[in-house]
DNA sequence: TTGTGTGGTTGCATCATAAAACCAAAGGGC
DNA sequence: GCCCTTTGGTTTTATGATGCAACCACACAA
């Protein structure tokens, strides 16, 4: 096959995610959607992408469990598109990709908004990462281990 | 113009960072880059993907200043692809990646690797978000703003 | 009944991707 | 020197994905 290649079965969680996530549309989809979004025409509208891409991007994103679909909410009789947990679990995910953007970009000038703490209005600090003990952790400081084998249903 | 739409021209910082990184495979070069690949060879045998596309995506990698190439290193006469600062930059959205499928994928038993602190061998904790104070946010805990305008270039 | 808005699907042209063949330079054996 | 292999790509060609526009279906209103 030529098609597109498909991680799904792919070992790595990094390549597990980008197979629900990592195409053009997807992520800035449930940006939308973080942000209050659920009807087709307000995705349509703020994005600008073609009807039957944005379709397409829909479905797979229900399938992946990511978005699911609501039978009203305003009184009209369609349908509406809502983040499941998982879905909204993606917010770090799009934390990261703009807090890199807003370190790294070329021209930071053009960068529209900053996400900033509600209560104090205050841009929020770099994602970290920390050891369970709390110690702050720099990419040198991890490795990959293989995963436990689970215990239950095997010798 | 159908070609892909380019997000360069975009005020939204993840339409940014997706312009960058957003197909399909210069994530896993990054990750792969990260693990201390360098070599053309290396990228291809690791991710088995087609040459042709691992060489554009390299050069767009290059393009995009996320790597760059070095002349030799290992006494050969080929080059290698070394990550920049804001190559490296990039860690926390593999790790975000890499959590959101250690915490949501279908068939977490096919993860094959975990994300572990090197001093301790335990798992790092999951990214949080926090405020300047210190104060750990959830999403509905933060909006956004417009970004100031910048003070030294116009009136 | 005819409009109008919302929410899609279908057709077609074009682009990107993938696999494999091909090419070129650098060593290595002899 | 000569052939052969390894490395690092480019070219070729087929197919899937994307984007635009046109079309369709349903609900509701006049």
């Amino acid at each position: 096959m030529v098609k597109r290649t498909s991680f799904a079965g792919d070992a790595c969680p990094i390549a597990r995610s980008l197979e629900a996530l990592g195409d053009w549309w997807s992520l800035l989809i449930i940006r939308e959607a973080l942000f209050g979004v659920r009807r087709f025409g307000e995705f349509q509208h703020k994005l600008g992408m073609a009807k039957n891409i944005l379709a397409a991007r829909l479905r797979s994103l229900v399938d992946h469990g990511i978005l699911e679909t609501a039978p009203a909410s305003d009184g009209s009789a369609y349908q509406e598109y809502v983040l499941t947990p998982k879905g909204r679990g993606t917010f770090p995910i799009l934390v990261a990709l703009r807090q890199w953007s807003e370190e790294f970009d070329d021209r930071p000038e053009e960068i529209a908004t900053i996400l900033v703490d509600r209560a104090k209005g205050r841009p929020v600090k770099k994602l970290e990462m920390r050891a369970e003990d709390g110690r702050l952790l720099s990419p040198a400081d991890t490795t990959l281990k293989p995963r436990p084998m689970p215990r239950r249903k095997s010798a």
